[in-house]
DNA sequence: GTTACTGTAACAGATTTTATTACAGATTAG
DNA sequence: CTAATCTGTAATAAAATCTGTTACAGTAAC
């Protein structure tokens, strides 16, 4: 799945994480930072709300929040909230069967798509949402820092 | 990249290794078992030799070999000859940076692909072509196997 | 020189992703 | 209770990507 979901819902979280945490967001205004339709972030807030990710509130003054800390959301629950979960697809065409290898090859790819799904998620579960916004600060000192070092010259 | 190249590409080694590996194979051939049009099999070849994992000749009687054992032959060089390597794409519109969280977030999602591209190759690394081979071996027998117990009812 | 391949370009078709419009249902304020 | 303002979802359009196909130049054997 080359799709962009995963990173749209983690920016969507460091947003919802990084404002005040009680006061709910729309997707209108989400969408707008993002730099995507609203729909677009609704779909996705409604994925995560259904992992029990966020909560969102229908009606004037609704939005949506985070449903628990940052530092107790994996990035994990985030990819598979999202996204299919497929590092490759098999063939589309199901492979001539009359042949030894055609016969099994499926079979065997399905096992290494899982060793690596598994290895992905591994991955993804040391990294909690309060280690993105921690990651994202880093980065801003060091944007702040070049920035700055370029107009010593 | 959720493209079936991967796929087809193991699968089209797996045939160079199980067929009699001093006679070369044709791509027409590759691509009848493979169900896919020869092209494909041509285009995905050539990106296998630039990897130096296969050797093809031209002309009349040419067709392509391994380059090497099927031992020799790590997954991960496959991966990375005929795959983007992206788990999951960066927002297609840059994020607005006046945002704290929109200037940055893209640097962090990138380090994040680089992570899990990392531990996807490490985990391919540990498959070779040749225990590729072996699973086929093994799936194709316990097809036999279940086929047989099912005649027996 | 004829035949039988590979390698690539160029284009068409199919599939998948993303964006957009529209509207029903929920919730609050007045 | 009515108007205003959200969410959730369906339906559809547009854009991007992936596959398949045709065409043909270049290479090698006979």
């Amino acid at each position: 799945m080359a799709s962009s979901r995963f990173s749209i819902a983690v920016h969507t979280l460091a947003l919802l994480a990084h404002d005040e945490r009680d006061k709910p967001l729309k997707s209108e205004y989400i969408a707008c930072l993002v730099k995507t339709n609203a729909v677009v972030i609704r779909r996705l807030l409604s994925d995560l709300a259904s992992a029990n990710l966020v909560v969102s509130q229908a009606g004037a003054t609704g939005g949506t929040r985070l449903a628990r800390a940052p530092a107790e959301i994996s990035l994990t629950e985030v990819y598979r909230a999202v996204e299919g979960g497929e590092i490759f697809s098999l063939h589309r065409q199901k492979p001539d069967s009359h042949c030894d290898i055609g016969r099994s090859i499926q079979a065997v790819l399905s096992k290494i798509q899982d060793r690596l799904d598994t290895a992905i998620e591994e991955n993804l579960g040391k990294i909690s949402l309060a280690e993105v916004l921690s990651m994202i600060e880093i980065e801003n000192k060091n944007c702040l820092n070049k920035y700055q070092g370029e107009n010593l010259r």
